[in-house]
DNA sequence: GCGTAGATGCAACCTAGTAGCAACTATGCC
DNA sequence: GGCATAGTTGCTACTAGGTTGCATCTACGC
């Protein structure tokens, strides 16, 4: 972070939660964290923080089919893209990468002649567990 | 429409409007456009439709990476799936269809067991009239 | 036509996120 | 190190999008 940005304390923390937490995070599970390292941490803050490490590419936002009401879901933005599956009957989430995925990208960039920035694929179905229990 | 469910007045109108739509609706934009054929109807009817038409396979609702705040827009679900494309300049929404998504779609079917139900795939960047006019 | 499960409309509510603004502070410069 | 100040924070208040509870209405099978 440089251009008139400064590192401040609630940034660090918040960076630091995102970047170290093992499964995908939503802004208030975000804050209750950073309380516990920062107390006086703000819920607005939070979400300022959110939005500029998304806008500067340092975060990706999820909203991983919206399985639990309408809140999105940060991880920290990782050297290779994958896509998210959610179950939606037991609510896992599994990520997959995939060398179709880039070629994808790839195609994108060249025939739409798009600059691409972000990209968020997310699937809702059955997970393989969940299917073997089902009819369906 | 069967198993228990009805087809009334307002769904047949909604549904119409999301069929016929030339570009992607938000709930309110279809509100609006219910009104006016019958202008009793209800927001919540709206909402409750919305969700049905979603869970039923009969629209598919999309993010389009929250370029306007964070609401939803909504598309009958089509033969084919397509990608969405979203600039983040000029905000112009572009679909794309592939071989390469679908047999990506195909691989995961396969080599993850999971058994797909809704795809969303958004991405956001610049279009290619948007690259021509700045710097990056 | 009748009964009823299912749908609607209304009002109240909830949750996630945003805006305005005065007080605070990280950072560049001397 | 101390200072100036642009950038950030933490309040409070607010908005948007969507949901719930419930009495009333109605599509549809008989």
């Amino acid at each position: 972070m440089s251009r008139g940005l400064r590192m401040t304390r609630q940034r660090r923390t918040i960076l630091r939660i995102v970047e170290t937490a093992k499964q995908h995070l939503d802004a208030s599970q975000i804050l209750r964290r950073a309380r516990k390292i920062d107390a006086q941490i703000d819920r607005v803050t939070v979400y300022r923080t959110l939005k500029l490490l998304k806008r500067h590419g340092l975060v990706d936002e999820l909203d991983l089919m919206h399985l639990e009401g309408e809140k999105h879901f940060y991880e920290r933005k990782p050297q290779r893209d994958h896509l998210h599956m959610a179950c939606l009957r037991c609510g896992k989430i599994l990520e997959f990468e995939s060398d179709l995925f880039d070629r994808l990208k790839g195609q994108i960039q060249r025939e739409c002649q798009f600059h691409i920035l972000v990209t968020r694929m997310e699937i809702g179905g059955y997970c393989a567990a969940c299917r073997r229990t089902s009819a369906s």
